[in-house]
DNA sequence: ATCGGTTTGTCAACAGTGATGACATCGTAT
DNA sequence: ATACGATGTCATCACTGTTGACAAACCGAT
């Protein structure tokens, strides 16, 4: 009868199991969690609007109107997922004038590792949704939060926050130039001279010497 | 034989504007150019998955059959209407010793003219349609064109054609911090220190010295 | 053990989308 | 005047995000 767990075999690695109680066959969190799970993938592969809620409901096992009834919409069930924050603030404490080369190091090394990669498409996603604006203010806050805020404080001289956000936008346009446009050319240099070449031009902003 | 747009292009030269009057269409080439125009706009205005087919014709006055009957689909569509070259080809040809700077505040500037604006704001919708591949491919054509070309004839040192495309990364990135993510600090910052800051950055990869 | 209420899941439907193909109409070469 | 290709109209398809009505499972109280 309905002891039978086959319908939970179907969908690959099992859903956090509650501890309370025997099995139950529904649980609010674990639909949501399993709805998020699936969505984070989909939505990293192939976007916002490629994805839609009933590829999203079926390979998280579930119908699609639950994915509306737990998230309120699509765009929220994207917003909360694809929230992503670049693991930088490592290399942010580094030692500060030759902070431009580890940076870029940095942001090259990320397509190797899984969380790097997940980061990375993650932002390619928000940024090709950007064009509503709760998907800009998220943009702005992980800019402020991964780049601006660890920056400010240790920029001397003038201007540090303009020069924090420029050294965001600098970034920005690496990552960008990498990952959404994928200039062939970034891709075929080696690495030692894109840090050397980037690194200097945010070394500029970083010494901020006028 | 084949129902091409050659035919059409080449057949009907008096085709402008009827001053008046609910004179028939009835012109290949007055169509097009209608749904092109509509759809420029419209694109450029809300980009590419927020704008339908029906509002493009409607705007142009047509059938929503006729815009797919003439361009194939809404992609292609897109993509021959949102190519867009950045006016900075008089910029590129300054002195190269001031080139940093001349580039920042071009690029701040662009928008205050309207053809500026509209490649500002079809260079963004671009942008955030980029997981296509064939919209990757023009961005990509655009960078070459735009950047990499005049500037990899004038750079000296090594490593001219790595350093013509992360100048190119750069200028993105001030590009979609200002009206992709439109990032508030930026929005801020007066142009004169703007341009002196990122211009010093990028004339870092101008000059070159390692 | 049976009620009542709450949570969780299912289903059908809606208006909208991009796209297709059948059909109607026009303009003109013959 | 007729025939034919070029141009425009219409209905329709499969699909989308979203909604509301309904059903089934669970839990506590009686």
């Amino acid at each position: 009868m309905m002891t039978n767990l086959s319908t939970g075999a179907e969908r690959g690695p099992s859903v956090a199991v509650r501890p309370q109680g025997p099995a139950r066959r529904r649980s609010a969190t674990a639909t949501r969690q399993a709805i998020s799970e699936a969505a984070r993938e989909l939505f990293a592969d192939s976007g916002f609007d490629a994805v839609g809620i009933r590829a999203i409901a079926a390979r998280a096992g579930v119908d699609a109107a639950l994915v509306i009834r737990y998230f309120g919409s699509k765009e929220r069930l994207f917003l909360e997922v694809m929230t992503v924050d670049l693991p930088v603030a490592a290399v942010m404490d580094g030692p500060l004038e030759s902070l431009g080369r580890a940076l870029v190091e940095h942001v090259l090394d990320l397509s190797s590792s899984h969380a790097g990669t997940l980061a990375v498409t993650s932002l390619s996603a928000l940024f090709r949704a950007s064009e509503r604006a709760p998907v800009q203010q998220t943009l702005r806050e992980t800019i402020e939060r991964a780049f601006a805020v660890p920056l400010v404080g240790r920029l001397r001289g003038g201007d540090a926050e303009l020069r924090a956000h420029l050294i965001a936008a600098q970034i920005g346009g690496l990552l960008t130039s990498l990952h959404v446009v994928r200039d062939p050319v970034l891709g075929r240099a080696d690495r030692a001279s894109l840090a050397a070449r980037y690194g200097a031009a945010i070394q500029r902003l970083i010494d901020g010497e006028d």
